[in-house]
DNA sequence: GTGAAAGCGCTAACAC
DNA sequence: GTGTTAGCGCTTTCAC
């Protein structure tokens, strides 16, 4: 049997490979009669075109690489991570693209860059701001890969990115605290200085000021995200002369280490103390009383990753552009009105 | 500046394209001054080769693809299966393979699977034998991909698979309980004709006949493989005259269903009965007692199955092979020996 | 050991 | 609307 080239179907069809190649990538410019010639002899032979002559030709891959570093955060450690690389996929799928998975080592992550963007293999990139360290980060913004972060980058924060409403996140979680009655609301936030943590303090502080409270000093204690720092920071705030009523903590592993620091201190969670997360991790659902908590769009930060990325490789977007998805508060036991009386 | 191809390496060494394709090929045929002097150039260049050209020149992409059909298992739901994933991607790497990620529906997956290797996007498949299913694996075979498996499939035994030793981990399993004491040791089996099933049955009988026990079909209770199941079988196994003292299932769902069953029936693990499960999926640690298992090489499996593929594509292994993997006994505390006296 | 030349299968000007 | 043509950047015979 002949190899099944566009020149084969062209052959069949009476017709130019070009006017193949032009059925085959929708071009308007040709007659419907020939259009469907070809479509159906395409359809039989179960012709496909050959994806490296058409790169070659075409300059461009369809392909879109996920990059993961692996360690801290590794896109296959964590499960909050996961939903993200199935929205990326199905994105991608959606739009025409296939999907590159790399996976690593932060010390071959910059030569193995190198070889991946010089290389053509793939028409642009996505990764997880939480990877994106200096080693890499301006190689790939050097050699103008098109580059798509979830999550902001704190030192290159106009790079294209799609990230969750921190801010207004964090304002509605302490409304919901602010609500629930007459309160002090403490903050347990993130590292300062990284981006959704200065958000979520943000939102904080707009929700205080809008329910006309004050915003104090000593009732905002930083910690690092993980349970061990929500743990520690808690027990400053309960140390407090006068200790906070409702917590907001920048995210569900603190907010869980405040939960133990709270229960130790011989204090109920909510009868005493409300509490709310940020994230709506696993854990939020594990702890006793679960977590109040704000919810990521995890699968969406993925797809529209994806999909922004895939915009700006056809040219239908301008190129370095935020996208900014909405959150949502998801009530638990944590937090509840004092009780009557 | 000029376009960074393997000419314009060769320009500068004063050399032909070919040498310079040698050096980058290792072809050894080329003297080890030129060859020096050609690698200086391409390091000090930072030239890559472009992937496309490459491979249409070629005939290869160095690239590999992991295929899961998303539903079931999918690669991404199970975090039984993530560990596969790294395993596959870092053997990718270290042999200088790319790996493609394709989740794609079980409706659409004939049809992508067509344009993946008609298109030569890959010069092989990766998948989970539980994801192949009818619509799928005849239409890789006719198109001969290569392809390996990870586990066996049941109609297709002779395709190239990387599975573990389930026998082997059986008998080991069945062994310990046997060594435990004087004791009834029943099994509870996955779906009968599945492979991995019938290989863990038939290790149990291999263990009971090594130590000399008769092989009772009233001990043999038949699952699915889900926690129900296990529930189910062992409630009948319970309902026996004489009751069995243990009882090895044939993964840890099961295991853990049959927990629920034999305290629900007043007995106590492992004083009453002992228990021992396969897989030593995430349930194994979560029940109480834990149970002991056989641990199967998640992460091995994955990075056989991509080494066998990579072998086979580059010609240093015959094409259909079998690999196998050890397991290993986990004893936790749902097996034990009876209380003296 | 090295170079010349012929494609690999496709896209994209450009002509008609 | 359709065909002609010139590459895309590389590998690979085949000479020398």
């Amino acid at each position: 049997m002949p190899p099944l080239t566009i020149e084969h179907i062209a052959a069949l069809a009476g017709v130019s490979r070009s006017t193949v190649s032009r059925v085959v990538n929708d071009d308007p410019r040709v007659s419907p009669a020939v259009r469907a010639r070809v479509r159906r002899l395409i359809e039989e032979q179960g012709y496909t075109p050959h994806a490296a002559a058409r790169s070659l030709a075409g300059c461009r891959t369809d392909v879109v690489c996920l990059l993961n570093v692996r360690g801290a955060a590794s896109v296959f450690g964590d499960p909050f991570v996961l939903p993200p690389v199935r929205g990326i996929s199905e994105a991608c799928t959606e739009r025409g693209y296939l999907l590159l998975l790399s996976l690593v080592a932060a010390e071959q992550a910059p030569a193995f860059c190198r070889r991946l963007v010089r290389g053509r293999h793939c028409d642009g990139v996505v990764m997880l701001a939480s990877d994106a360290d200096d080693a890499l980060l301006p190689r790939l913004v050097e050699d103008r890969v098109p580059l798509v972060l979830i999550g902001r980058h704190p030192r290159l924060p106009w790079l294209s990115s799609v990230n969750a409403e921190n801010r207004e996140g964090a304002r509605q979680a302490v409304a919901h605290l602010v609500g629930l009655g007459p309160r002090r609301v403490a903050t347990i936030t993130g590292p300062r200085g990284r981006s959704p943590g200065t958000e979520r303090l943000d939102g904080y502080e707009a929700a205080l000021r809008a329910a006309g409270l004050p915003v104090a000093p000593e009732l905002v204690a930083e910690g690092d995200l993980s349970g061990q720092s929500g743990y520690a920071a808690m027990r400053r705030l309960l140390a407090l002369l006068e200790r906070p009523t409702a917590v907001f903590a920048a995210d569900d592993a603190m907010a869980a280490g405040a939960l133990r620091a709270t229960r130790e201190a011989g204090l109920a969670v909510p009868a005493d103390l409300s509490l709310v997360g940020f994230d709506d991790a696993p854990i939020a659902t594990l702890t006793e009383p679960p977590l109040t908590t704000v919810r990521q769009p995890v699968y969406e930060l993925g797809a529209e990753a994806a999909r922004l990325l895939t915009d700006q490789l056809r040219g239908r977007v301008a190129s370095p552009a935020q996208r900014r998805l909405p959150v949502e508060l998801v009530v638990r036991r944590s937090s509840a009105p004092p009780p009557a009386g």
